[in-house]
DNA sequence: CGCAATCTCTAGTAGAATAGTAGAGAATCG
DNA sequence: CGATTCTCTACTATTCTACTAGAGATTGCG
């Protein structure tokens, strides 16, 4: 029941990317330094996350990564099977469970509880979001 | 985001004491075989469970482990967080992130979610599933 | 008491996963 | 061409997972 870091970078990597809107690709140097993670690990993750149909590339001077589709688009979810694996606790260890064992039906429900969550929240809607927090803080700010 | 084998160990134990109801305690030789759980690996759970004081024991003769509490005071979130530890995949890697990051808020939700399942389900909730469950199958084995 | 059955406690361990690092190679643009 | 940037392969220290081994402490019974 835990998010690895990889994940979680992955996700403000790509918050990131979407919350520059524009389709000029950004260097990973610059997420790197932006969102406080390791460039080279993040180099693996960017790259799978190309490899996964979410984001595109362009090497050279100036060069970078950007979104592959638009933010409204791309779910939380999408990263996070795309990163640390589908999330199904139930089809595990039990092979020979008994027909009536009341667990793989709890599992769905927990699946589908998180799904409600993770598959609804798009990148646009964090972006929205942390926009909104962001112009409450400077309203206060100015106060 | 999984479950631990551990944790399902520990659930299945769980539910293998609330389903017999009756206050004599059952050996942990007896829980291993029906759930089919390795008898040496359960022993750690069951000793942890008791040390969360959602089991008992007695030692001896006709010694055993049974529930501390009526199944339908312990729910599956107490024994998941027991085992595995809290579920909180917000408050973990990013120490200095900047105060309008929309993921705390977003990982509540997650939180939330999976709460309004896991904390909501007790053991009899799952022995009453498993019993109609079984009374259905009997009844189309039987026409 | 003595003894068998059972829980309890400490320790160890093979293998996988996590969270990275290093460095050379390939594409792009001016 | 050559600087910049992505890309690909390989390596690694540390931690975690899922166990196993074996001796010790309690309890109930005859």
């Amino acid at each position: 029941m835990e998010i690895s870091v990889k994940g979680e970078y992955a996700l403000r990597a790509v918050f990131e990317l979407s919350r520059q809107g524009a389709p000029e690709p950004v260097k990973i140097a610059r997420i790197a330094e932006s969102q406080r993670i390791p460039q080279k690990f993040l180099e693996m993750i960017l790259a799978q996350l190309k490899q996964g149909g979410y984001l595109g590339s362009r090497r050279g001077a100036d060069g970078g990564y950007f979104l592959a589709r638009p933010a409204d688009q791309i779910t939380v979810g999408d990263i996070l099977r795309q990163i640390d694996g589908p999330f199904q606790p139930n089809k595990r260890p039990f092979e020979n469970e008994p027909a009536d064992s009341p667990f793989p039906e709890m599992w769905d429900r927990v699946e589908r509880a998180l799904s409600c969550v993770i598959d609804r929240t798009t990148f646009a809607d964090l972006v929205e979001r942390w926009k909104q927090k962001r112009s409450k803080r400077v309203l206060t700010w100015q106060i």
